[in-house]
DNA sequence: CTGCCCAGATTGTCAGACAATATTGTAGGA
DNA sequence: TCCTACAATATTGTCTGACAATCTGGGCAG
């Protein structure tokens, strides 16, 4: 749970714009921050006491990876996917995480990669988890961040961050019932299985099946939880 | 070749960072700055004629893009690609461009998708194609771009940008010869005969084909061409 | 030839300024 | 009452200038 060696206040001169672009990040996850809301510049300066040109490099950073807009005259947004943008990620998504499920199952046979895999995704096995939404949506981004982990590839990794998986959930999050919540950990814990016994042919379609699940249970969702598209 | 709707340098008050950071983004495409090599801020807000804060905006794109890197008080570098980060590339282009690819041939039978894919990919037919490198740059770069674009998910487009194809390009150029050329744009009439025949399945596996053949030739390159990674 | 130190070059960050645009509130007219 | 035009205010876009921190290259002592 150490933050690496991203603060440390003293003078560690180098690039605070990553670090304040970080915080940034985090608070939206934290759903301190909601799709569609604006960051406007004076509040954020003040409260995270930096200048304005720090504060605007976070923003072209926030904005590169597709979790803030930057609307020309009217500032940074906090973005709100589209039901388009959410199924092209999905379509991606499905691809991407298949991939990272394979070479996740096909590494496990190098002990501290699958000892790593295990810790960070025992909490799927808890048998107290009721359902409750807000325990979920940090369960869930952990667990997929795990599979991405697992499969050692740095590339993929990065491209998961542009794969919105937060944004969406804190688009949804209000919709999220205790049966959906339960059935999405009961794939998890199929798709931890499988890559923790290697099977990569089983981790591909366990992943598969789930996103296609999730993808589904999407469409079901009211309209007004979406942004429209340009 | 115009610049779109680019500069105009009236009062289109609106964010004059994004212009640059494509300027310079096309810049490296163009080989006028090549991988490994410093992008100084007193020369370039002289050569543009902006101030420093606006570069530097430009800058946080173009890295949290992955096109240049920031190195705490040494500055901007253009990217310089390691083996392994090429290979991770080509790992991940195979999965995402054969969705394209799929994508693509299942919207042939909307016509105007299929004559802007067509009119996209005439070049490769031209009989007079003598493997010139720098004619096979560009040819190269439009044709997958093409792909990604017919198969119309701008995510995807999106996504596509981060998988560093003009970089790869740029590092490797000196290596090619006429016959690794010629027998690559062979492989590309076959993917493009196979998607405007809305041939999903033979779409996919041409592009697979055509990549592993491609990843198959980096590892022949000798180390040099590469940059050491983290 | 090697290691150390300094001067110059370059980046990191801030503060303040002003033009351009957006938003809001208000008064007048249909 | 509801809508419209306009003025007042808030916010963003961009520039300039400044200074501290850090890096780089070169000369000097050993």
């Amino acid at each position: 749970m150490n933050k690496h060696f991203s603060q440390s206040k003293q003078h560690m001169h180098g690039s605070k714009a990553i670090g304040i672009a970080d915080r940034l990040s985090a608070a939206i996850q934290n759903s301190l921050y909601v799709p569609g809301q604006r960051l406007v510049e004076a509040e954020l300066t003040a409260s995270l006491g930096i200048s304005r040109g720090l504060l605007r490099e976070a923003f072209r950073s926030l904005s590169a990876e597709g979790v803030i807009e930057i609307i020309p005259n009217r500032g940074a947004i906090v973005r709100r996917l589209s039901r388009r943008e959410v199924s092209e990620l999905f379509e991606i998504r499905m691809e991407l995480e298949a991939l990272a499920a394979r070479l996740a199952a096909a590494r496990m046979a190098q002990k501290p990669v699958a000892d790593a895999f295990a810790a960070a995704t025992i909490s799927i096995r808890d048998r107290r988890l009721r359902g409750s939404p807000s325990e979920y949506l940090s369960e869930n981004q952990q667990f997929h961040m795990a599979i991405f982990s697992a499969a050692g590839s740095r590339e993929l990794q990065n491209l998961n961050r542009r794969l919105h998986l937060s944004l969406l959930m804190s688009q949804i999050s209000s919709r999220l019932d205790a049966d959906t919540i339960l059935s999405s950990i009961s794939e998890h814990r199929l798709i931890a299985d499988a890559i923790l016994a290697g099977d990569v042919n089983g981790a591909d379609g366990a992943s598969r099946a789930h996103l296609a699940r999730a993808r589904d249970f999407m469409q079901t969702l009211p309209d007004d939880l979406f942004g429209r598209d340009a």
